[in-house]
DNA sequence: TTTGTTATTGCAACTTAGTTGCAATAAATT
DNA sequence: AATTTATTGCAACTAAGTTGCAATAACAAA
């Protein structure tokens, strides 16, 4: 399952998200490596990556999908129960992981095994 | 603003989601309904029912664009901060809202605007 | 109930995010 | 260095959703 190598490529690619919190579109990802890397090259290292724990992705309010650093590297579980939840901001568009936890609520007779959590609004920047 | 005609596709499309807290994937729509009228027929009356707050819309864990019956109607304001879950089943993908109320948590120097909380699992049916 | 206004619709063509098959290339292992 | 096979580039594709425009149908007013 997953990365096996560390190609130029998957490096370019880590190294763009740096050490941060903050999230990246696919899109966003495609038009900074398109001079290094195909298209299709992009989305299949992420899912590599992400199959592999080391990010995580989310369907950002436009629908389209963000990824984000792992940052309970150890944690080996493939698909922990991921409960943080992810904020974008409506102004500059910046995306970024909370550190918060959530409480999963219980539902009668239903049983939860994953959720997302988008918060919409002003990040610290444009809150005026 | 909004939907000023009730024509026979509203109404055929508003008969689609009875009275339920049950909601319909836009896809879903598209199908029961292309007999009847074209798909951006289906789209843009799914816009304007949302603009007048008789629908409201989510994204599914797929990243598709689902509809759900507003129930606070009498409540007039056009975009009140809507916090209430959906639920996703994995198994069978029936999808609905959730009648719990989820407290938004409070981010240091950030407001909040809206949120959007997507719960995935097994429904009361597929729970064995 | 006819007329006039304009919101709504159908259609076909388009946009855009994401996927796929396959041959060529390059990590990693020996 | 030779071999194996994961990874990549490419170009063509899929699928959700959008758009411009001419035709149609609600609805208000006469």
């Amino acid at each position: 399952m997953g990365i096996i190598r560390k190609t130029k490529s998957v490096k370019a690619l880590l190294n763009e998200f740096g050490q941060q919190k903050t999230a990246l579109s696919t899109l966003e990802l495609v038009e900074r490596l398109h001079h290094q890397m195909n298209k299709s090259t992009v989305y299949r290292i992420l899912e590599r990556l992400e199959d592999n724990s080391i990010l995580h992705s989310f369907t950002g309010q436009d629908g389209l999908t963000w990824y984000a650093l792992n940052h309970n590297n150890g944690c080996s579980q493939p698909h922990h129960l991921n409960t943080h939840p992810h904020f974008q901001c409506r102004d500059c568009g910046k995306t970024e992981c909370l550190s918060v936890s959530i409480p999963i609520p219980e539902v009668a007779e239903h049983s939860i095994e994953s959720v997302s959590f988008l918060l919409v609004g002003k990040c610290a920047d444009c809150v005026s």
